[in-house]
DNA sequence: GCGCAGGGGGTCG
DNA sequence: CGACCCCCTGCG
Protein backbone atom coordinates (compact mmCIF):
# COMPACT_ATOMS: atom_id res chain seq x y z
CA UNK A 1 0.00 0.00 0.00
CA UNK A 2 1.12 3.09 -1.17
CA UNK A 3 1.46 6.21 0.23
CA UNK A 4 0.74 9.36 -2.09
CA UNK A 5 0.35 12.76 -2.37
CA UNK A 6 -1.79 15.40 -5.32
CA UNK A 7 -1.86 18.94 -5.47
CA UNK A 8 -5.15 20.22 -7.13
CA UNK A 9 -5.58 23.08 -8.33
CA UNK A 10 -9.44 24.22 -7.85
CA UNK A 11 -11.30 22.99 -11.23
CA UNK A 12 -14.08 24.52 -12.33
CA UNK A 13 -17.66 23.97 -11.07
CA UNK A 14 -15.75 21.90 -7.60
CA UNK A 15 -17.20 22.45 -4.30
CA UNK A 16 -16.55 19.48 -1.62
CA UNK A 17 -19.52 20.27 0.42
CA UNK A 18 -21.96 20.49 -2.56
CA UNK A 19 -20.39 16.93 -3.95
CA UNK A 20 -20.60 15.24 -0.85
CA UNK A 21 -23.79 16.70 0.48
CA UNK A 22 -25.96 16.32 -2.31
CA UNK A 23 -27.29 12.79 -2.07
CA UNK A 24 -24.90 10.14 -4.44
CA UNK A 25 -22.22 9.08 -1.75
CA UNK A 26 -22.01 7.67 1.61
CA UNK A 27 -19.07 7.09 2.59
CA UNK A 28 -17.35 10.60 2.89
CA UNK A 29 -16.74 12.20 6.42
CA UNK A 30 -15.81 15.60 7.24
CA UNK A 31 -12.65 15.86 9.80
CA UNK A 32 -12.54 18.47 12.66
CA UNK A 33 -9.93 20.64 10.14
CA UNK A 34 -12.31 20.72 7.45
CA UNK A 35 -10.64 18.10 5.03
CA UNK A 36 -12.82 15.00 4.34
CA UNK A 37 -11.43 11.34 3.75
CA UNK A 38 -13.55 8.75 1.87
CA UNK A 39 -13.08 5.48 0.69
CA UNK A 40 -13.01 4.68 -3.38
CA UNK A 41 -12.26 1.02 -4.37
CA UNK A 42 -9.37 -0.17 -2.41
CA UNK A 43 -7.92 3.43 -1.48
CA UNK A 44 -8.43 5.80 1.28
CA UNK A 45 -8.44 9.67 0.18
CA UNK A 46 -8.01 12.57 2.74
CA UNK A 47 -8.96 16.05 0.80
CA UNK A 48 -7.80 18.99 2.57
CA UNK A 49 -9.29 22.29 0.79
CA UNK A 50 -6.37 25.15 1.12
CA UNK A 51 -7.14 28.28 -0.93
CA UNK A 52 -7.47 27.28 -4.35
CA UNK A 53 -6.09 24.19 -4.29
CA UNK A 54 -6.73 20.86 -2.84
CA UNK A 55 -4.03 18.58 -0.67
CA UNK A 56 -4.80 15.36 -1.45
CA UNK A 57 -3.09 12.41 0.27
CA UNK A 58 -3.83 8.71 -0.69
CA UNK A 59 -3.23 5.00 0.39
CA UNK A 60 -4.09 2.58 -1.93
CA UNK A 61 -3.45 0.57 -4.98
CA UNK A 62 -4.10 3.32 -7.76
CA UNK A 63 -2.45 6.05 -9.25
CA UNK A 64 -4.26 9.39 -7.23
CA UNK A 65 -4.09 12.15 -9.95
CA UNK A 66 -6.11 9.75 -12.42
CA UNK A 67 -8.45 8.31 -9.25
CA UNK A 68 -9.36 11.72 -8.22
CA UNK A 69 -10.07 12.77 -12.20
CA UNK A 70 -11.73 9.42 -12.83
CA UNK A 71 -14.10 9.61 -9.80
CA UNK A 72 -14.66 13.11 -9.75
CA UNK A 73 -15.71 13.64 -13.33
CA UNK A 74 -12.86 16.33 -14.16
CA UNK A 75 -12.86 15.33 -17.59
CA UNK A 76 -16.29 16.72 -17.93
CA UNK A 77 -16.65 20.22 -19.07
CA UNK A 78 -19.37 20.99 -16.43
CA UNK A 79 -19.32 24.97 -16.88
CA UNK A 80 -20.33 24.28 -20.38
CA UNK A 81 -23.25 21.81 -19.39
CA UNK A 82 -24.33 24.63 -16.36
CA UNK A 83 -24.69 27.27 -19.23
CA UNK A 84 -26.84 25.01 -21.46
CA UNK A 85 -29.17 24.12 -18.54
CA UNK A 86 -29.38 27.93 -17.78
CA UNK A 87 -31.02 28.85 -20.76
CA UNK A 88 -34.53 26.55 -19.88
CA UNK A 89 -35.81 28.80 -17.44
CA UNK A 90 -34.58 30.59 -14.13
CA UNK A 91 -35.64 27.75 -11.56
CA UNK A 92 -33.00 25.94 -13.05
CA UNK A 93 -30.51 28.81 -12.99
CA UNK A 94 -31.17 29.38 -9.27
CA UNK A 95 -30.91 25.53 -8.75
CA UNK A 96 -27.61 25.47 -10.31
CA UNK A 97 -26.13 28.72 -8.48
CA UNK A 98 -27.07 27.09 -5.34
CA UNK A 99 -25.13 23.94 -6.29
CA UNK A 100 -22.76 25.15 -8.61
CA UNK A 101 -19.99 22.46 -7.19
CA UNK A 102 -22.08 19.89 -7.81
CA UNK A 103 -19.73 16.68 -9.61
CA UNK A 104 -21.47 13.28 -10.52
CA UNK A 105 -19.22 10.73 -9.32
CA UNK A 106 -18.07 7.90 -10.71
CA UNK A 107 -18.54 5.65 -8.00
CA UNK A 108 -17.96 1.39 -8.03
CA UNK A 109 -21.24 0.06 -10.06
CA UNK A 110 -21.37 -2.65 -7.50
CA UNK A 111 -21.21 -0.51 -4.39
CA UNK A 112 -23.80 2.09 -5.95
CA UNK A 113 -26.11 -0.34 -6.47
CA UNK A 114 -26.24 -2.30 -3.24
CA UNK A 115 -25.70 1.23 -1.15
CA UNK A 116 -28.92 2.30 -3.36
CA UNK A 117 -31.45 -0.82 -2.49
CA UNK A 118 -30.41 0.22 1.78
CA UNK A 119 -31.23 3.39 0.89
CA UNK A 120 -34.98 2.53 0.13
CA UNK A 121 -37.04 4.09 2.62
CA UNK A 122 -34.58 4.85 4.60
CA UNK A 123 -32.55 7.89 6.13
CA UNK A 124 -29.54 9.19 5.37
CA UNK A 125 -27.72 8.66 8.51
CA UNK A 126 -28.72 5.50 9.19
CA UNK A 127 -27.76 4.42 5.50
CA UNK A 128 -24.26 5.56 6.45
CA UNK A 129 -24.50 3.45 9.49
CA UNK A 130 -25.75 -0.01 7.78
CA UNK A 131 -22.60 0.91 5.26
CA UNK A 132 -19.95 1.43 7.53
CA UNK A 133 -21.15 -1.38 9.19
CA UNK A 134 -21.07 -4.14 6.01
CA UNK A 135 -17.54 -2.73 5.22
CA UNK A 136 -16.06 -2.89 8.99
CA UNK A 137 -17.33 -6.70 8.99
CA UNK A 138 -17.23 -8.12 5.29
CA UNK A 139 -14.37 -5.41 3.38
CA UNK A 140 -10.67 -5.11 4.17
CA UNK A 141 -8.74 -2.96 5.91
CA UNK A 142 -6.41 -0.20 4.79
CA UNK A 143 -4.61 1.25 7.58
CA UNK A 144 -3.98 5.28 7.02
CA UNK A 145 -3.02 7.87 9.69
CA UNK A 146 -2.45 4.85 12.39
CA UNK A 147 -6.44 5.04 11.77
CA UNK A 148 -8.12 2.00 10.22
CA UNK A 149 -10.63 2.20 7.18
CA UNK A 150 -12.56 -0.46 5.73
CA UNK A 151 -12.96 -1.33 1.65
CA UNK A 152 -16.46 -2.08 0.67
CA UNK A 153 -16.83 -5.85 0.55
CA UNK A 154 -16.92 -7.77 -2.97
CA UNK A 155 -19.59 -9.52 -4.23
CA UNK A 156 -17.47 -12.81 -3.24
CA UNK A 157 -17.20 -11.45 0.32
CA UNK A 158 -20.56 -11.44 0.79
CA UNK A 159 -20.74 -15.00 -0.83
CA UNK A 160 -21.38 -16.62 2.71
CA UNK A 161 -23.55 -14.19 4.45
CA UNK A 162 -27.08 -15.25 5.75
CA UNK A 163 -30.27 -13.31 5.23
CA UNK A 164 -29.84 -13.46 9.31
CA UNK A 165 -26.54 -11.78 9.17
CA UNK A 166 -27.87 -9.07 6.99
CA UNK A 167 -30.35 -8.65 9.81
CA UNK A 168 -28.29 -8.67 12.29
CA UNK A 169 -26.31 -5.73 10.52
CA UNK A 170 -29.52 -3.55 10.91
CA UNK A 171 -30.58 -4.18 7.56
CA UNK A 172 -34.33 -4.63 8.22
CA UNK A 173 -36.65 -6.25 5.65
CA UNK A 174 -33.74 -5.57 3.01
CA UNK A 175 -32.27 -8.28 4.79
CA UNK A 176 -33.71 -10.94 1.59
CA UNK A 177 -33.20 -8.23 -1.13
CA UNK A 178 -29.42 -7.63 -0.48
CA UNK A 179 -28.90 -11.45 -0.15
CA UNK A 180 -30.86 -12.73 -3.21
CA UNK A 181 -29.09 -9.40 -5.17
CA UNK A 182 -25.63 -10.50 -4.20
CA UNK A 183 -26.32 -14.91 -5.32
CA UNK A 184 -27.72 -13.08 -8.30
CA UNK A 185 -24.84 -11.14 -8.67
CA UNK A 186 -22.53 -14.07 -8.10
CA UNK A 187 -23.96 -16.69 -10.36
CA UNK A 188 -23.65 -13.98 -13.04
CA UNK A 189 -27.74 -13.84 -13.79
CA UNK A 190 -26.88 -10.36 -13.58
CA UNK A 191 -23.22 -9.60 -15.43
CA UNK A 192 -21.83 -6.34 -14.07
CA UNK A 193 -18.41 -6.12 -16.26
CA UNK A 194 -21.28 -6.85 -19.50
CA UNK A 195 -23.59 -3.95 -18.27
CA UNK A 196 -20.60 -1.15 -17.94
CA UNK A 197 -20.13 -2.31 -22.20
CA UNK A 198 -23.35 -1.94 -22.88
CA UNK A 199 -24.62 1.68 -24.67
CA UNK A 200 -28.05 0.78 -24.19
CA UNK A 201 -29.59 2.71 -21.51
CA UNK A 202 -33.01 1.21 -21.66
CA UNK A 203 -31.66 -2.34 -21.62
CA UNK A 204 -28.94 -1.56 -18.59
CA UNK A 205 -32.20 -0.48 -16.59
CA UNK A 206 -34.50 -2.79 -17.33
CA UNK A 207 -31.86 -5.48 -16.58
CA UNK A 208 -30.78 -3.82 -13.56
CA UNK A 209 -34.49 -3.81 -12.40
CA UNK A 210 -34.50 -7.63 -12.46
CA UNK A 211 -32.75 -7.31 -9.26
CA UNK A 212 -34.61 -7.74 -5.81
CA UNK A 213 -34.82 -4.32 -4.27
CA UNK A 214 -34.17 -2.45 -7.37
CA UNK A 215 -37.00 -0.68 -8.70
CA UNK A 216 -37.42 2.58 -11.22
CA UNK A 217 -35.86 5.13 -8.66
CA UNK A 218 -33.06 3.03 -7.39
CA UNK A 219 -32.24 2.05 -10.83
CA UNK A 220 -31.82 5.64 -12.17
CA UNK A 221 -29.85 6.12 -9.50
CA UNK A 222 -27.04 3.59 -10.09
CA UNK A 223 -27.19 4.36 -14.10
CA UNK A 224 -26.47 8.90 -12.91
CA UNK A 225 -24.02 7.89 -9.78
CA UNK A 226 -22.06 5.01 -10.70
CA UNK A 227 -19.34 4.44 -13.38
CA UNK A 228 -22.45 4.06 -16.00
CA UNK A 229 -23.01 7.48 -16.08
CA UNK A 230 -25.97 7.91 -17.87
CA UNK A 231 -27.29 12.14 -17.77
CA UNK A 232 -30.24 11.28 -19.02
CA UNK A 233 -32.36 9.57 -16.46
CA UNK A 234 -34.39 11.38 -13.92
CA UNK A 235 -34.80 9.92 -10.24
CA UNK A 236 -38.17 10.21 -8.63
CA UNK A 237 -38.05 10.57 -5.12
CA UNK A 238 -40.48 12.65 -2.58
CA UNK A 239 -38.73 15.38 -2.96
CA UNK A 240 -38.09 15.97 -6.86
CA UNK A 241 -42.01 14.78 -7.01
CA UNK A 242 -42.50 18.18 -5.33
CA UNK A 243 -40.10 20.38 -6.62
CA UNK A 244 -41.09 19.93 -10.19
CA UNK A 245 -45.29 19.65 -9.13
CA UNK A 246 -44.37 23.48 -7.43
CA UNK A 247 -41.91 24.67 -10.21
CA UNK A 248 -43.89 23.17 -13.39
CA UNK A 249 -47.21 21.52 -12.82
CA UNK A 250 -49.12 23.36 -9.77
CA UNK A 251 -51.58 20.00 -8.71
CA UNK A 252 -52.79 18.65 -5.71
CA UNK A 253 -49.47 17.26 -4.42
CA UNK A 254 -50.49 13.48 -4.00
CA UNK A 255 -52.24 13.94 -7.22
CA UNK A 256 -49.04 14.00 -9.16
CA UNK A 257 -48.03 11.38 -11.17
CA UNK A 258 -44.99 9.73 -12.09
CA UNK A 259 -44.93 9.12 -15.37
CA UNK A 260 -45.88 12.84 -15.83
CA UNK A 261 -43.04 14.31 -14.25
CA UNK A 262 -40.34 11.44 -15.87
CA UNK A 263 -42.26 13.35 -19.24
CA UNK A 264 -41.99 16.69 -18.15
CA UNK A 265 -38.32 16.22 -17.24
CA UNK A 266 -37.51 14.75 -20.40
CA UNK A 267 -38.87 17.30 -22.43
CA UNK A 268 -37.63 20.20 -20.63
CA UNK A 269 -34.06 19.11 -19.70
CA UNK A 270 -33.50 16.37 -22.10
CA UNK A 271 -30.35 14.33 -22.66
CA UNK A 272 -29.04 16.18 -19.44
CA UNK A 273 -32.04 15.42 -17.01
CA UNK A 274 -29.73 13.90 -14.48
CA UNK A 275 -27.87 16.82 -13.79
CA UNK A 276 -31.07 18.85 -13.57
CA UNK A 277 -32.48 16.69 -11.24
CA UNK A 278 -29.64 16.79 -8.83
CA UNK A 279 -29.77 20.66 -9.11
CA UNK A 280 -32.89 20.54 -8.22
CA UNK A 281 -32.58 18.37 -5.96
CA UNK A 282 -30.17 19.71 -3.82
CA UNK A 283 -31.85 23.15 -3.99
CA UNK A 284 -35.26 22.13 -2.74
CA UNK A 285 -33.52 19.95 0.59
CA UNK A 286 -31.65 22.83 1.89
C1' DG B 1 -35.14 13.77 30.78
C1' DC B 2 -37.97 10.02 29.21
C1' DG B 3 -41.45 7.97 26.28
C1' DC B 4 -43.82 7.63 22.28
C1' DA B 5 -45.64 8.67 17.66
C1' DG B 6 -44.05 10.00 13.05
C1' DG B 7 -41.61 9.20 9.07
C1' DG B 8 -37.57 8.40 6.07
C1' DG B 9 -34.10 9.56 -1.24
C1' DG B 10 -39.08 2.77 -2.26
C1' DT B 11 -39.99 -1.97 -3.33
C1' DC B 12 -42.70 -5.99 -3.31
C1' DG B 13 -46.72 -8.97 -3.14
C1' DC C 1 -52.37 -0.08 -2.24
C1' DG C 2 -50.66 -1.56 2.32
C1' DA C 3 -46.85 -3.54 4.87
C1' DC C 4 -42.23 -3.48 5.73
C1' DC C 5 -37.16 -3.01 9.79
C1' DC C 6 -34.83 0.10 12.27
C1' DC C 7 -33.73 4.33 14.28
C1' DC C 8 -33.50 9.21 14.50
C1' DT C 9 -36.18 13.23 15.35
C1' DG C 10 -39.49 16.13 17.55
C1' DC C 11 -42.91 16.98 20.76
C1' DG C 12 -45.57 16.31 25.13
Amino acid sequence: MEKQQYILEKPDCFELKDIFTCGQCFRWEENTDGSYTGIVRKNVINIKQEGNTYNIKSVGNEDIKELIYQYFDLNRDYLKLQEELSKIDENMKTSIEYGKGIRLLNQDLWETLISFIISANNNIPRIQKIIKRLSQTYGNEIKFDEKSYYTFPLPEQLSNVSIQDFRNLGLGFRDKRLYETTQAILKKQVDLEELEKNPNTQEVRETLLTLSGVGPKVADCILLFSTLKRFEVFPIDVWINRVMNELYLHEQEDKVSKAKIQRLASEKFGDLAGLAQQYLFFWRRN
